[in-house]
DNA sequence: CATGAATGAGAGTTCATTCAT
DNA sequence: TATGAATGAACTCTCATTCAT
């Protein structure tokens, strides 16, 4: 006896299955997946534990589906990127940092929550490294509209964005006291500017 | 009433509590935590389920215990560095990313469940990011020692392994089959010197 | 995070609670809370073991709501006499010792177990105490409706309602052989009527 | 195969025995028989655990053993009178009183803790009618080598042990606060006397 | 005799999932 | 469709008792 997961087309239950979403995902950042248990999404989403069952296989689908869904704002703001200034180059990946590390801030616990899963889950892990290779490809394409020639350019963006990920994870944690991150964030830029430079075509 | 935790002094006991660590920190990896329980750990380390609450506190306590004793290797493999070669810094660079890499290799599932902790478990955070100082300031006292002068050494030590971690991370899951990471070490490597070498004193 | 213990309000689930209570109580009284596991309560009640747990807090909470809903009967079978026949006092105090006696026959086990209860247990003797200072009350208020004067009588009642909870208790258990509980039974009711019978307004 | 419990007869031994019967009943007394394990008992002991099991045959065996042994100073401090003051039978009474309310206080949480064993445990309840019955008999005699004639004295000296011990008790745990004890002492006093007095002969 | 490490059955409790209404 | 009561397997942890040393 299979179960049979409706696809909701009525609004009413669009809206419902995107209430439990929306639930599942902050119960689960802020409590982690374990930590969280049906009847709480349901009790937050505003209906009743059985219906979920309609909408959802089981838990993790909730898990899997809402993040797919809330992910994009929380791992890949630099996704939507579209346009370089290249007249300034240096405040253009500040700004993209302090919007990376904004982010970051507003959602902790929803980082570390969802990065444990990527970590740990087939499904997160598909998703997180196909997203992450669109952020490469979009930031790409951007380059080469902007005179720089593809000199191993995807290799070089995912040096980038690898080095602004740690930066801000970095700055957002402060787990490290003794460092002084305006400095750390110099040095980031200067090895941006350095690793991208030789391709700009003047 | 309160809960006793032996430390056992004897040889037997020392190498009972030492099985249990092993299987259960090889179980978490393969399993993750919550998949993992108690009474699988004590089977696998051939001890009645009883015997585990002798030596600790709960679960979590093991997966503590197992992280400290057996997560530097997988996680801080440049932990114990002893000298730089400064006639082939190039090749030292290699070398050290290969063998951070073959860490990687052979606890590839280890490191994904245990960093997934890191990110939702405070004991095993603090670990980690004690740890990761320790590594840095084990650099920059060899650093200092080679002739290199202390400018702003401990961020771009942070930064230079942020790169290192990385590209090892990369390599070892192969993500982008699109990339090539022969070229992508080849990058790092470069960034790497152009980081460190306005800092060698001639 | 957080229990979230049910309050049945539908016929069908008060029902349910009550049977785990009536059970619970059985169970207990027969023997003893240490003796008595929650899966043998729940088989019982004929419900699952999941389900108690959405009607009471823990084990803990279905002895004391059981004592609190149970307890009466066996332990104030005078709490509630409406009227004194003070034409045929020592037929009346006859009767009630009488009534007590049947009471504590009935329920010989659970009179027992419960009182051990009441010696280690914060909330069962706190229910006790409460309530036969409410016996207390009822009594006394029925002797001042009698032309009875309040002449320390709070303190007289106590003295006589542990006369006869002993003589009851003696009868029942037959603990002492070489007794006559027949004279016992005449002692205690002239003694009764000794303290009493100096606040009888003529 | 049967356990062999050791009767011990060297010093040693026997020293051994009393200590453990010593830490087992001070344990249970202060937390109860349940909430008191045969670790914590041998380390009260000063002996390893598997040494108690030579002793005795199981965990209930200590309780038993140790209610026989120290139990008479918490329940029966009557039990040894040795003459009675006719001439000044009021104070004689009053002296009773406030000595076995002295034995309550000493011993509070130890005598509610054992009485919930003597309602629920037949080794306990047997040891207990028996010195009660003991107690009884030491009374009756004193008094029949007083002067007094044996007029249903068993019946009536069990009636004012009765008496005295709910009004020990109740003053000692003060569980009614709107009770005056002095005056509940008074007509307990009273009351014991002209239960007696009929049978002295003068 | 004595130790205390070891056992393992059994306890209370949780929760994803199902199902009667 | 929707409810939320009900299920019951599975979990962590305890402890009286045993046994190798």
């Amino acid at each position: 006896m299979e179960n049979i997961i409706r696809k909701p087309k009525q609004k009413r239950a669009v809206e419902k299955k995107e209430k439990i979403l929306e639930a599942g995902f902050e119960l689960i950042c802020e409590n982690g997946y374990y930590n969280t248990n049906t009847a709480e999404i349901a009790k937050k989403a505003g209906v009743s534990t059985g219906i979920v069952y309609q909408y959802f296989k089981d838990k993790h689908d909730i898990l899997v589906e809402s993040v797919l869904k809330y992910g994009d704002k929380i791992f890949f703001p630099m996704l939507n990127i579209k346009k370089i200034d290249l007249d300034n180059i240096d405040k253009m990946i500040r700004d993209m940092i302090n919007h990376y590390i904004k982010d970051h801030k507003v959602s902790k616990i929803a980082h570390e929550e969802i990065m444990s899963m990527v970590h740990s889950d087939k499904d997160i892990a598909s998703y997180y490294y196909k997203r992450e290779l669109e952020m490469t490809s979009n930031i790409k394409k951007l380059l080469l509209e902007n005179n720089f020639k593809d000199n191993n350019l995807d290799e070089k963006i995912h040096v980038v964005i690898g080095m602004i990920d740690n930066l801000c994870h970095e700055v957002t944690y402060h787990k490290h006291k003794e460092m002084n991150y305006e400095i750390m964030t110099d040095i980031v830029i200067e090895n941006i500017k350095s690793i991208l430079k030789e391709d700009l075509i003047k």
